[in-house]
DNA sequence: ACCGTTAACGTAAACGTTTACGTTAACGAT
DNA sequence: ATCGTTAACGTAAACGTTTACGTTAACGGT
């Protein structure tokens, strides 16, 4: 009935339909009991014919060279077994192509991505743009490029983010958690396996990952002593929520010094703000208010603490002479509020740079051997304190 | 001589020694003219004797269900041509396993990574970490990963930057040009291929690519009026290099204010700094040897404009009332200044915003056309003008 | 009995590399 | 002539997916 060919046989009589599939009609040949569909002519495509936008291969290097994409591939990576002319040949001949290597499928056959994952809870937080600046310059250096995402303080941003990065497109994690980030599920599962995790600045505390810390707790117990030495009785600590692993520290160390000086820990002294203006204002005012009066603060970041001191002067209230105001960072605003501000310098950017170091080493040493680094950090004097 | 055994035709007799490649001895066998060398015996890598780290992919699920990588990949990807039981055993079986696809591989036969690039000057400036903010939040919810390169404002930096993010890595890049970038070479040569690009905040004059930008030249006349308007004759203009897009086009929106007001452009009233503090200072100081004296000062950022503002209140010059300062940008350090800065507000936030969005959209339609988008800024008066 | 139809699978090519292993030809020594 | 050696290449598998296409068995209608 039909014009139908078999392929194998080339009969013509004995062609039955034989169903359709994927909408094209499909044929059996009875004589050479065989199944098949009319295939579609080829499409003319012998010489670079619609390729404007792609990317040259090694197979195209290869073609055009006359030789296979082995030799090719030993020529750029100037591997032994082969000769000299071959290997300058193929190595101009790449050049003028503009050849540029496919650095997926390298990573694909490496195993290995030269590719740093960076979680951070914000950007727009001076402290950890500060530290991704260290990240980075260090991870440059050392041939990583970096991946950055940004959880939002968001716990479950945070758990997407290492699940997306984790399936091979990194070489190390870094880590700082998001402020609603308690459970630290997520991050177990990953312990142990071939990609190194360095935690830093916010950490889980208790889980055996290396970690890169500020010195909080040390540093909350200088700045007390500080204050009280100066002549504080009543001073207030502004902290970040309570799961934070930097909130749990400068309490430690604020009370450790509280209790070294005979000083009553007065809980009313203490307020949790969540980083946003409205929070802080709302802590200062409750301060305000208990008796006997607070005579010093110590604030959770420089930002905040410059927010304190605008404050505090629209109120009228001299600082320092009425309160001290010690900040938290060294941060950039600091030298702009007036009086200019009195901080702990953690040491943002070191802690960024050596967090970077860290992973970088475990992840060429393949030793994965848990460490904890803290980064000693300096008072610096100003006017509010 | 030697017990050496052929694998074709098990002759022992005519075995010839035949080289050493690789450190192996290679043999000939006359009987059936063939090369060979003795294969190592093979380990007993029966069951997952030493995989412990590595990840499941599709071929560990298909062993153990019994059935072909298709049918796997065809059940997690809900396509067609599967039972209903089957695609529910598999995909309960991939669960159990945790089974995690490798973004690699699916990148490399998708040809698409859904991963933006980011080529940005720096970190550590407010302006660029907010559009960074805005990028990475219309980019998340978008189902885009971002990669963020940090050109350090290096021109070097930056060429090798996007060479490495175009190698296949991302779908899209979003840059913002580096200080020292006065040619764009390393740009056309990219452009009209698969991969879009989009300028945003600090752009390339005269390229054929889409563009983001703020208010620059309307915002600069904007405040140049505003600051006439208040009785400014002598108004400072501090610039970033000649060659940024930035400083050209708030230079000219300065220009033509000062035209429309009939007042002459003075040489000396203008200065171009490189963003560090102490090319700020310098400028300053040859502002204020100036005669007739200068009555106002447009500052190319905030943060420059806090400064100005702290180094002429330490000389005892009145704000605004001696002199009139403005910023531009809109960033914290404006609010805790005294007194509190005047700005232009050039919404950087939504300029990252809408750089993304515009990616995005050119990935997701293929259409590459050249549009250019002006963000509308707004004036902030607060006390220093 | 014969034919047409379809659900549900499998095979294999493709993406662009890297690399273990095979092969060839030329050369020198016996 | 026969054998051992080596430089310089090629072949093919592997990495983990996706997908075009082929195949099978069962079923229903005549």
């Amino acid at each position: 009935m039909s014009r139908v060919k078999c392929p194998k046989c080339q009969n013509v009589e004995r062609i039955l339909k034989a169903g359709i599939i994927r909408n094209k009609q499909r044929y059996f040949c009875k004589e050479c009991v065989y199944h098949f569909i009319i295939k579609k002519v080829q499409k003319d495509n012998h010489i670079l014919s619609d390729k404007p936008a792609s990317q040259v291969s090694l197979q195209d290097i290869a073609s055009v060279a006359g030789v296979s994409i082995t030799t090719v591939s030993r020529a750029l990576k100037n591997r032994p077994d082969i000769s000299i002319q071959t290997r300058e040949y193929i190595k101009e001949l790449a050049k003028s192509l503009n050849y540029q290597p496919n650095i997926l499928a390298q990573s694909l056959v490496n195993k290995s991505t030269h590719t740093l994952g960076v979680i951070i809870p914000s950007l727009e937080t001076t402290v950890f743009s500060t530290m991704l600046g260290g990240i980075q310059e260090v991870a440059s250096k050392a041939g990583y490029r970096v991946i950055i995402c940004n959880s939002n303080e968001n716990h479950e941003t945070e758990i997407a983010n290492i699940q997306g990065l984790m399936n091979h497109l990194i070489d190390g994690l870094l880590i700082c958690h998001s402020i609603q980030t308690s459970s630290y599920e997520h991050i177990r599962i990953h312990l142990g396996k071939r990609i190194p995790i360095v935690q830093f600045y916010r950490v889980a505390i208790g889980l055996p990952i290396s970690q890169i810390l500020a010195e909080d707790e040390v540093g909350a117990e200088k700045v007390t002593a500080y204050l009280i030495k100066k002549g504080c009785r009543r001073i207030a600590l502004l902290l970040g929520p309570k799961n934070l692993s930097i909130t749990q520290k400068r309490f430690n160390g604020y009370k450790i010094s509280l209790e070294k000086h005979g000083i009553n820990l007065d809980i009313k002294l203490l307020a949790h703000v969540d980083f946003l203006q409205e929070s802080v204002e709302k802590a200062l005012e409750d301060w305000l208010k208990i008796n006997p009066k607070i005579d010093g603060i110590i604030s959770i970041s420089d930002k905040s603490a410059a927010q304190i001191i605008r404050l505090l002067k629209k109120k009228s209230i001299k600082i320092p002479e009425e309160i001290n105001v010690f900040g938290f960072g060294n941060e950039f605003t600091g030298q702009i509020v007036e009086p200019e501000l009195s901080t702990f310098d953690t040491k943002t950017r070191i802690i960024g740079e050596e967090a970077a170091r860290l992973i970088i080493e475990q992840i060429i040493s393949g030793n994965q051997e848990v460490t904890s680094k803290l980064i000693p950090g300096e008072i610096i004097l100003r006017g509010s304190a």
